[in-house]
DNA sequence: AATTGACCCAACCGCATCCTC
DNA sequence: GGAGGATGCGGTTGGGTCAAT
């Protein structure tokens, strides 16, 4: 089953985006709000793909994206976040008000991995590795504690996203590195912690659970049983609240 | 000053998943 | 239930920048 391509590529422009462009996707969803992106370049004029407003839109031009370096702390929320998570960079990234999946990816790819190999960590299992000086240092950084179960569990790589033939993808998706039947990174003390949010006011109408799943990747129903939990039956939580900025799991 | 190599990051590509009909 | 469209995600790449030689 072949899938027509996500728009008609002879007539996009691709690279570098101009300033002209940036300024008419800017007006354009500033007028018009985000979504329909496939429809989007011709509505605001512009030659390019959807994917490609898309990516512009929410890696560059968002108006809430924090610019600049990477603080220590953001630094340590990542690696943390990581360990339990994989490459899953926008659950990530969705902890870092500010920061897209992008940003994260390459910052991990071009300042974590080497901060992590220099403290003797592994950056794709999270463990120890190396000579047992490293070993022994890394051991000291990662203070053996009690794991988040659910968490880790609930964050393991999906069959198809192991199953994958493509080295890249397959290297991410064993990026807790833990073969099968071992627990993922059962020596971390990942120091997260996680519990229901804090009770909305008393006066906030619209407030809705917040389901970790949703944060997690999971789908409805999948390893999952808020649903069951929720008065209304099948449909539930079927629509997850994203976490507010700042709201951390 | 010219060259080279490492580094960084914006953008692209292909695939997975969700949604609608 | 299945097909096809729309969107999102993660990996990779191309080109710009900068420091070292």
């Amino acid at each position: 089953m072949g899938r027509s391509p996500c728009c008609e590529k002879a007539h996009t422009n691709k690279g570098a985006w101009t300033k002209e462009e940036d300024e008419r996707l800017v007006a354009y969803i500033r007028a018009h709000g985000e979504g329909c992106w496939r429809s989007l370049p011709k509505a605001a004029g512009l030659l390019r793909c959807g994917k490609s407003c898309r990516l512009r839109w929410m890696n560059y031009l968002r108006p809430d994206l924090k610019r600049g370096n990477f603080t220590d702390d953001e630094d340590e929320v990542i690696i943390r976040l990581h360990a339990i998570l994989g490459n899953k960079w926008s659950l990530i990234a969705g902890q870092l008000p500010g920061r897209t999946d992008n940003e994260i990816k390459n910052y991990w790819n071009t300042h974590i991995k080497r901060k992590l190999l220099a403290r003797g960590i592994d950056p794709q299992t999270h463990r120890p590795h190396g000579s047992a000086a490293a070993a022994h240092r890394a051991a000291a950084l990662l203070h053996p504690a009690t794991a988040v179960p659910a968490l880790a569990s609930a964050a393991k790589p999906s069959p198809a996203a192991s199953s994958s033939d493509d080295g890249a993808r397959s290297s991410s998706s064993t990026s807790g590195g833990a073969s099968a039947g071992e627990p993922r990174c059962p020596d971390l003390n990942l120091d997260l912690s996680v519990g229901p949010p804090p009770p909305p006011p008393a006066d906030t109408p619209t407030s809705r659970p917040v389901c970790l799943c949703y944060r997690l990747g999971l789908r409805a129903g999948e390893a999952c049983g808020c649903q069951a939990d929720h008065p209304s039956g099948t449909q539930g939580l079927r629509y997850f609240r994203p976490l507010e900025q700042g709201q951390f799991i």
